[in-house]
DNA sequence: TGTAAAAATAGGAATCATTACTGTTTATGC
DNA sequence: GCATAAACAGTAATGATTCCTATTTTTACA
């Protein structure tokens, strides 16, 4: 069981109050202004070990630095292909995506991992406005 | 339009003949028996230009290096938890895990990317015999 | 409270995957 | 053939992450 640490404590804290999926790098720079000798590694160990508590969901997309959630029931994400951004769907779990899985399957199908992609609410609304102006 | 070159011809077979889903270094350690002097970047860059050309598809996972493909029609993924292999999945393209994602979402889904996870059949065996052995 | 043991830290070096750079070689079009 | 463009090998550089070590914090309990 690990000891309390006030790093860890704050960046707990500081993903449960941000929506935003930070990367470690943010998480660090933004957790600097209270610490402000926190050393990157002690964040990238704090996180890993708030991973495997269960207590933050990490997000690993393709490519670019994996990305930080402090909702940890299970749910999906949308990464604009736009703007980069990565938003919470507001969908429910799909078991089903499983049960097609196991078809013609004769391993065992514990889970899935799913991102979906396209354009955020907001890229959408801003190429309306640049297509109209053309 | 790029030139022909016997390097990426060659990566492009390998490819197709091989349906392990290796990572770059794979690819160049087996090529580098036909061309001794090929170099990793080589490697890489021509991976590049082929799945930029749909030509291969590149598999990202979460963690490691990433798996190129020579299958290029539509399909899923599965990796072992226990092994790390990376099998073909049997199912066609889901578009109505798309449409799910769409309701409640006010941006536009173009797409999804879907990793199924758990045992192999060959770990699922294994882990079988194992128990009974117990 | 004071102190010893265990855990966590800061800071920096090391690693892994991938891309970028550079001078040389290969392919293409005329 | 020869000029130009593309690709190459070899290597350096980058980005994300982990590992290492000496120091500081936390915890337990005397």
């Amino acid at each position: 069981m690990p000891n309390y640490s006030r790093q860890r404590e704050s960046i707990k804290k500081y993903l449960d109050s941000h929506f935003t999926h930070p990367t470690a790098e943010t998480v660090y720079l933004d957790i600097k202004e209270e610490f402000p000798n926190i050393s990157l590694g002690t964040v990238y160990r704090n996180l890993n070990l708030l991973a495997d508590m269960g207590e933050i969901l990490r997000i690993s997309l393709g490519n670019g630095p994996d990305r930080y959630d402090g909702r940890t029931s299970p749910h999906y994400h949308f990464i604009c292909s736009q703007c980069g951004q990565v938003l919470d769907m507001d969908i429910g779990p799909m078991p089903e995506i499983d049960e097609a899985a196991r078809q013609n399957f004769s391993g065992v199908i514990t889970g899935h991992i799913t991102h979906f992609f396209g354009l955020c609410p907001k890229c959408n609304i801003k190429n309306t406005f640049i297509r109209k102006g053309e």
